[in-house]
DNA sequence: ACCGGAGCCTGTTAGC
DNA sequence: TGCTAACAGGCTCCGG
């Protein structure tokens, strides 16, 4: 389940492979796969233009075009994009293609098609309503404390809140409130200075931990490549049920919160 | 305004 | 062992 870690380790492998290439042509094998606008119009406004830039917003991947058009991915549970040589074999689930110049293809491909592509002049068409990027300097603990507050619900799913905090997933709240000594049911608002503080470092050392790793390889996620990233090897509590705590050796712990499987250690998260 | 739940999907896993 | 049903989960939409 790529999250800003993983997301960011993909823009990362990408951006030498896109960033100076140029569209040629795009096919698209689902046309529910590009969210806006159709495939044919999107066809039309992309052919000829050329990548300017790669980055990341959130967990979607922004690609900046000529003629002020953006591209962007969101590659939710499944999606892989990758950039191969265009003889390279495709399979069932690759939805969309776009034909670079020097015989590549940006591919992407996603079983479970909860992925999307989106093309876009103004960025906020898509990227509205998202909470600060968590590795940016303007995330300061008291950013964290003005949005928790706000919120009475327990602080895992409001950490998963995109809207408070963009880039977190499942896996990296799970493991920023065990590094933080936080009980995930614990109401938002009922954190104290010393836990928002922990929090907040807690938060940005397992995205670090994650970006440094190349992303958590437990479910579908690889990289471009096709090589695992490594942060499933530095996990302490996610898919850990019944394992031991590595800080306090009693047995992690599962619950569901939010709808959302929940990892925790009753001893060490109060 | 906030929050929980359904729905989108299909490969994998649990259970009979 | 082989089948089916439940599960996984980021995000949007809907209703309480």
């Amino acid at each position: 389940m790529p999250e800003l870690p993983e997301v960011e380790t993909v823009v990362r492998a990408l951006r030498p492979r896109l960033v100076g290439h140029t569209i040629q042509d795009v096919r698209n094998q689902w046309p529910r796969h590009i969210a806006r606008p159709d495939f044919s119009e999107l066809r039309a406004r992309v052919q000829g233009l050329r990548v300017e830039a790669l980055t990341r917003r959130a967990k979607y991947i922004v690609a900046q075009l000529s003629g002020g058009e953006h591209l962007l991915f969101h590659l939710k549970m499944t999606g892989h994009l990758a950039v191969v040589g265009a003889d390279e074999p495709t399979n069932k689930h690759t939805h969309t293609v776009f034909v670079l110049n020097g015989d590549e293809e940006l591919r992407f491909t996603d079983t479970r098609k909860f992925g999307r592509v989106y093309l876009v002049q103004d960025l906020a068409e898509v990227l509205t309503g998202l909470g600060p990027e968590p590795l940016e300097a303007d995330f300061t603990p008291a950013v964290l404390e003005r949005r928790l507050q706000k919120h009475k619900r327990a602080i895992k799913p409001t950490l998963l809140d995109q809207a408070v905090l963009a880039g977190v997933g499942n896996i990296y709240a799970d493991e920023a409130l065990h590094e933080a000594g936080i009980h995930p049911t614990r109401p938002a608002n009922s954190l104290d200075q010393t836990e928002i503080a922990a929090l907040h470092t807690a938060i940005q050392q397992v995205l670090n931990l994650g970006i440094e790793r190349e992303g958590a390889s437990i479910s579908n996620y690889v990289k471009p490549d096709g090589t695992k990233g490594d942060m499933q090897n530095a996990v302490a509590v996610f898919r850990r049920t019944g394992m031991s705590c590595y800080r306090c050796g009693r047995e992690i712990e599962r619950i569901v919160l939010g709808g959302r499987s929940t990892h925790f250690c009753p001893g060490c998260q109060v």
